[in-house]
DNA sequence: TTAAGTGCAAATATTTTGCTGTCAC
DNA sequence: GTGACAGCAAAATATTTGCACTTAA
């Protein structure tokens, strides 16, 4: 039976738990918004978001906070064909890697899974004998709606 | 007969002429240093290289042909995951795309050429009716030589 | 001739750091 | 109690912009 995409709120502060890695109520409040989160968020959105639940929270902690969850490789880190400024975004790295595509003319952005994409990571490892941490697939271009519209 | 990876120096000023772009000295050095570069170059780097070729080229100018190359395709901006700080890498596109793989122990990239790559991208153009321009597949993890030594 | 391109300096955007005080465990 | 974490302010890094001057076509 296949995991939900939304999915499992307190993950997030569960291994922080399991690895012992100490909770502070700044960490709950940007850890609650991430595993929120409906769509990618980048630093300034996450800082704000989480200053509506503890206003105290500072950037400097985003910033910290979002350097230790790619350590421990909770979230992964987009470009999105920086589609608004040159800023990273964020997601949490959930059960399946997915396929990033940002539309050059609307700008939305659209998430594709595909068993291709795991034979390819596959052949990587098998190919170049390189162990894979983490991976990152982005394409720019035009959406179905967008196609015509050109 | 495929065309080697190391290719026809002079072709981005070719397509510069070809679509009536506006050639000046600034840019001529830029495109050299673009064309006959071994490895992937950040902005401040080629703004170096640049500058040896003809001293008067300023760090706005490199952006803005930066920025005119992407828009024309000529070139691919990485991140290369970011292994030397938060700025991005350019490379010049040739004939066949590549992945990306970026050593977290030992800094290594390597690039990787798959038929998988091109048939997961046909996949995503059909079923998700996505028109592709631009894609980046990067990868981060161990090299053969790093799998040991860890 | 003239629209496009340039250098320069300053602005903006993004991320990191030093320091001192606070809090989770 | 103490080492890890926080806020704050300032620095560091990366990129863009306004403007007056220059140059390719």
């Amino acid at each position: 039976m296949p995991l939900p995409q939304t999915e499992m709120p307190g993950r997030l502060q569960a291994h922080f738990a399991d690895r012992g890695i100490r909770m502070t109520e700044q960490r709950r409040a940007i850890l609650r918004v991430m595993e929120t989160a409906t769509k990618h968020l980048d630093a300034a959105q996450l800082l704000r978001k989480a200053q509506k639940l503890d206003a105290s929270v500072d950037r400097s902690t985003v910033y910290r906070t979002l350097r230790l969850l790619k350590r421990q490789g909770l979230i992964d880190e987009l470009d999105l064909m920086h589609i608004h400024g040159e800023g990273h975004y964020y997601e949490r790295k959930l059960n399946r890697d997915h396929i990033h595509m940002a539309c050059l003319r609307c700008g939305k952005i659209m998430e594709f899974v595909s068993d291709i994409f795991e034979k390819l990571k596959g052949q990587v490892e098998k190919d170049c004998r390189f162990r894979i941490v983490v991976s990152r697939l982005e394409i720019g271009g035009y959406c179905a709606a967008c196609r015509g519209a050109k």
